[in-house]
DNA sequence: ATAAATAGGACTATATAGGTACTGTTTAGT
DNA sequence: ACTAAACAGTACCTATATAGTCCTATTTAT
């Protein structure tokens, strides 16, 4: 089904709430109350998200998460491989040399390139896009219509 | 990681390998042997990628495998779909709902474009683009860069 | 001091992907 | 007709990785 994981659906929740109120700073038990998902997967995706340096904490009491950055200047690539790694189709698009083939792998290096056509889509939408419904942004539209 | 299958890839290798030879039939030993893929995996994904009308068959002896259009007119995303099923992203953008928050669900519109952007991209490589290595066909180059 | 919070890690269960096996059907060649 | 090669369909097992939980620091406001 070529899908995202769904801790990775989940990180985006969290971060397009946190998104909704940039200035604001969320607990997790807050976060996990209002999106309903449970408070330790809730806990270990901002952490995840912390050491990917995308959002920041204050400890303690009265503490919680915000965004390090605007929500514009934030792509949902940048989620999605704080929580699953690094956009790569396949074993080979990713650099070492998992396939026996190699070499004469006419396929890898046209993986490569679609795996980057698929970043550079992820990486056109913000975190402010997801954050406001309607969404018609230039960059998503000009993806949408490729195919001549 | 937001990979694919490691059985969606292996698909792909077996329609390129047919590809190459359009007016060819193969066996499906023959593909393993060549390809070096477990022969039942083998068999397994060419009966996937039949009953997506992708292949057409010949059965009992000196029957085989042959792709049903030209490798032109077949792209990696009906290869993708015929193993994995539809390219969709999040659980929501699939359709009916299984996501607990639904109608008050911004991001969910959104992913539906991502996903769709995804799609394109796959789209918008057939199959006589991956069997040929060097690959700069107009399409994937106008992929590559969109980001301004 | 205490309680509210994050930080970090280890651990477990389960779903799914990957792989296998078995049985049936078709067809070419002898 | 019989045999063997090859596809067709289905059901099953297993290994891995995902999802989720728990425990134990550490920090800080009151």
């Amino acid at each position: 089904m070529l899908r995202i994981a769904k801790l990775t659906d989940y990180a985006t929740l969290l971060m397009v709430r946190l998104a909704r109120d940039p200035a604001r700073s969320f607990s997790a038990a807050q976060l996990a109350d209002e999106l309903r998902i449970p408070l330790p997967t809730v806990a270990k995706l901002l952490k995840r998200l912390l050491q990917a340096h995308l959002l920041t904490s204050v400890r303690g009491v009265g503490g919680g998460y915000s965004l390090a950055h605007a929500p514009r200047a934030i792509s949902v690539a940048e989620v999605v491989s704080a929580i699953e790694g690094p956009v790569a189709l396949t074993e080979c698009a990713r650099g070492a040399g998992n396939c026996s083939l190699e070499g004469g792998c006419a396929a890898g290096s046209n993986w490569k390139l679609i795996s980057r056509a698929v970043r550079v889509a992820l990486e056109a939408v913000s975190l402010a896009d997801m954050a406001m419904p309607p969404l018609q942004s230039v960059h998503v539209q000009a993806l949408q219509e490729k195919k001549p």
